[in-house]
DNA sequence: TCGCGCATGTAAGTTGTTACATGATTTA
DNA sequence: TAAATCATGTAACAACTTACATGCGCGA
């Protein structure tokens, strides 16, 4: 239920179509809400429909019209209502972890393979954060205040990313010797 | 389309009632995989039409019977592929970092207010997985290696928790003179 | 010329949540 | 005596995924 307030946050933020929305979702706020263009599509119609986003359309030269949603003044009502209320924390469900408690199971080369393969993710994700934050966030101690905290969202997806290479770290030093 | 695959690496790892599952989910297994115990009943029943789990029903007296399921040879089988397969990243769907993209709408005192909850049950969960090592793990560098891997999925909830209390250390550097 | 990026969607199926339902025993 | 714990489920709904669908322009 909270897609549809990641999407008006995000429009908030700026103005744009269903496959810029996709695209951002995808990169920059990769860590912040995931979400298939499937889904946003569908759920900025329904918007559209509940008056909280309008739309533009724009015609492009040999490219299907862009349509550029931009938040109405029941939209920011509502996401701002949104925001002051607390919520709950997201439920965690993780394929890998669950592979740790597979005991005798466990075939453990497939582990080390799947791991390497994680390892390279997170190190490919940390390193395109950090080229986020020099782009959009060089100076962050100066800017004003909800810059800061937006780098914060994005500073909480470095330090995963960053937990998760040392996590990677501690279990190949369990594997070591096997 | 994993959680069937969660209910029998639990149960592989020890038989129990739907029941004692959705305990252990919610606390030991919390950072793992999270099921209420709609899901769990619904999956187990499934699982055991198909084979991959058998069940034993014990009378209580004064209390509903209990439903033992253990795991068999072809949950066995297909638990092994499973595990030999790489699996995709759980996506990430947090509202918190959602609130941090909304600029001017945020209402900063609501914001410390959530912080100031979530930073109590990270540091409760914290202290819980502590517990839980200590009960579990006391000598983890003198174990089997199946053991060991099992306090790495627990390693990786501390290590999250201590993460989330960084880094709202760091939240509140940027708001403590707001 | 084959695939990728741009740009939009629909339909069907699976997974997860919320609400409802029961009933005895223990704890505050 | 009211609430929490034990113990099981069903039904309806919302959210998410996977597959299908179209079509032009650009680069290898």
């Amino acid at each position: 239920m909270s897609l549809r307030f990641a999407l008006l946050a995000a429009i908030h933020e700026q103005s744009a179509t269903g496959y810029e929305l996709t695209q951002r979702f995808r990169t920059r706020l990769a860590n912040v809400w995931n979400a298939s263009h499937q889904q946003i599509y569908r759920e900025l119609g329904k918007l559209q429909e509940e008056s909280m986003l309008a739309s533009e359309e724009v015609a492009q030269a040999g490219k299907p019209d862009r349509k550029i949603y931009r938040i109405t003044e029941k939209g920011v009502q509502t996401l701002s209502e949104w925001l002051r209320k607390p919520h709950e924390r997201p439920p965690t469900r993780d394929p890998l972890l669950v592979k740790l408690f597979a005991g005798d199971l466990l075939d453990i080369e497939a582990l080390k393979q799947e791991l390497a393969s994680c390892r390279q993710r997170w190190q490919e994700q940390l390193d395109y954060y950090r080229q986020v934050k020099a782009e959009y966030f060089s100076e962050p101690d100066q800017a004003p205040l909800h810059y800061r905290l937006q780098y914060m969202a994005l500073r909480k997806g470095m330090l995963a990313m960053e937990m998760n290479l040392a996590w990677a770290d501690e279990i190949d030093g369990v594997l070591g010797s096997h």
